[in-house]
DNA sequence: CCATCCATGTCCGAAAACCGCGAGACAGGG
DNA sequence: CCCTGTCTCGCGGTTTTCGGACATGGATGG
C-alpha cells in the first residue's frame, strides 16, 4: 500500500425507522457506501480498505438520493432501484452486489440460489462472505437473502433491521 | 485492492550514454518514475503497487526535466538538483530516498552512513531495500551509495551503469 | 583473514483461518 | 411415518499470519 491522492467525498447522517444511517456520496452523485451509525467504524475500515485514505467532509447528499431514501422509508419499495452506486471490492464481490440488486422487493434468495444466479453455485459460503462485505446496505439489498430453510441467519446491522426491512417490503 | 481513479501521467523514451531511460512525469511536470528501458516491466510493476491502476501515454516531458537531463550527460554534474520529484512508498522510503538526494555530485556514500543520516544507524540493511526499489533512478541518485568497503556491490541497472555514472561525475 | 551471528524495514508467496451455507446422517418425540 | 433439532463435513473467496529474502556492516571468535 502506499502514498495515494485521498478522495474527497459527503458523509450525510440520516434518520430512519431503522435507526440513523450513514449514506457517503461522491463527487458525481454515486452512493460509495451506506451503513448504519452504530457500525460506523467498519464502515470506515471498509472504505480504506477499498479506496485508500478518504476525507468525508460532512455534507448534503444529492437530493434525488435523499428523495429517493425518503420514498423508500414512506412505502414506495422499489424507490430505491434507480439509484447509482459505486463500490471497490474483489470481481467476485461485484458480481454478488450486483446479483443482489437484482432480486425484486418484496422477494428473497437464499444464499444458495444467489450463488447459482452468478454461475458458482459451490461458492456458497463465499457469498455469505461477501453478501457480508457489502458497503452498500440497504440500497444494494444484502438483507433479501436468507438462509435456504428460511432462516435470517445473519446481518450486518443486526437481524431486528432484517427482519423490519423484509416486513417492510412485503406490507407496502 | 479495488477500484480507484487511475492517474494519467506522460512517458517518453531518452537516448542516453547509458542507454534508453523511461521517463514518466505528471500533469504538473514532476517527475514519478525513471529507469531503464530493459527493465520496463519492474518500473510499472513499482508504479502499480505505489499508485494502483496508472495510465502512460506517450508524449514529450517538460521542456526543463528533458534540458537538465542532457545537460547532465554532457557534463553539468549538478543539472539534476532542480528536478521536482514525487513518490510514492512509505515514510521509511521517502526519508531515504530524501537523503539521496542530499548526496553531491562527485561523492559517495556507505549504506552505513545513509543509515545514520536518517538516524537510524542500525537499519542499515533496510536501507539497501529501499535504495533497491528506488522509482526515480539517477535524479534520485542511489548509484551514489556503496559498500563500505568501498565495493560497488548493486544496482538496479546493472553494475556497469553505476560504474559509469560514478566515473562521469567524477571526471566532470 | 575467514566464518558466524544479528539488527532492520519491506515485499512476496504460501498456508491457515475464517465464515451471514447447506446437504446428509441420525436420534427422538409425537 | 413425519417433522424437528443437532452434528459433521465439504465448499470457496478473502484476510491474516508467518517465514524468507535482500544492493549491509559491525562485533566476535577461531
Amino acid at each position: 500500500m502506499a502514498v495515494r491522492q485521498p478522495e474527497h467525498w459527503t458523509l450525510e447522517r440520516i434518520s430512519t425507522p431503522v435507526g440513523t444511517v450513514l449514506l457517503v456520496t461522491d463527487g458525481e452523485g454515486a452512493v460509495r457506501a451506506l451503513d448504519f451509525d452504530d457500525y460506523e467504524d467498519r464502515m470506515l475500515r471498509l472504505l480504506a480498505r477499498h479506496y485508500g485514505p478518504v476525507v468525508l467532509s460532512p455534507g448534503a447528499s444529492p437530493a434525488p438520493v435523499r428523495a429517493a431514501i425518503a420514498a423508500y422509508f414512506a412505502g414506495d419499495r422499489q424507490a430505491l432501484d434507480g439509484i447509482a452506486v459505486r463500490t471497490g471490492g474483489t470481481e467476485f464481490q461485484r458480481q454478488v452486489w450486483a446479483a443482489l440488486r437484482a432480486i425484486p422487493a418484496g422477494e428473497t434468495r437464499s444464499y444458495g440460489q444467489l450463488a447459482s444466479a452468478i454461475d458458482r453455485p459451490k461458492a456458497v459460503r463465499a457469498v455469505g462472505l461477501a453478501n457480508g462485505s457489502n458497503p452498500v446496505g440497504i440500497i444494494v439489498p444484502c438483507h433479501r437473502v436468507i438462509g435456504a430453510d428460511g432462516t435470517l441467519t445473519g446481518y450486518a446491522g443486526g437481524l431486528e433491521r432484517k427482519k423490519w426491512l423484509l416486513a417492510h417490503e412485503a406490507r407496502a
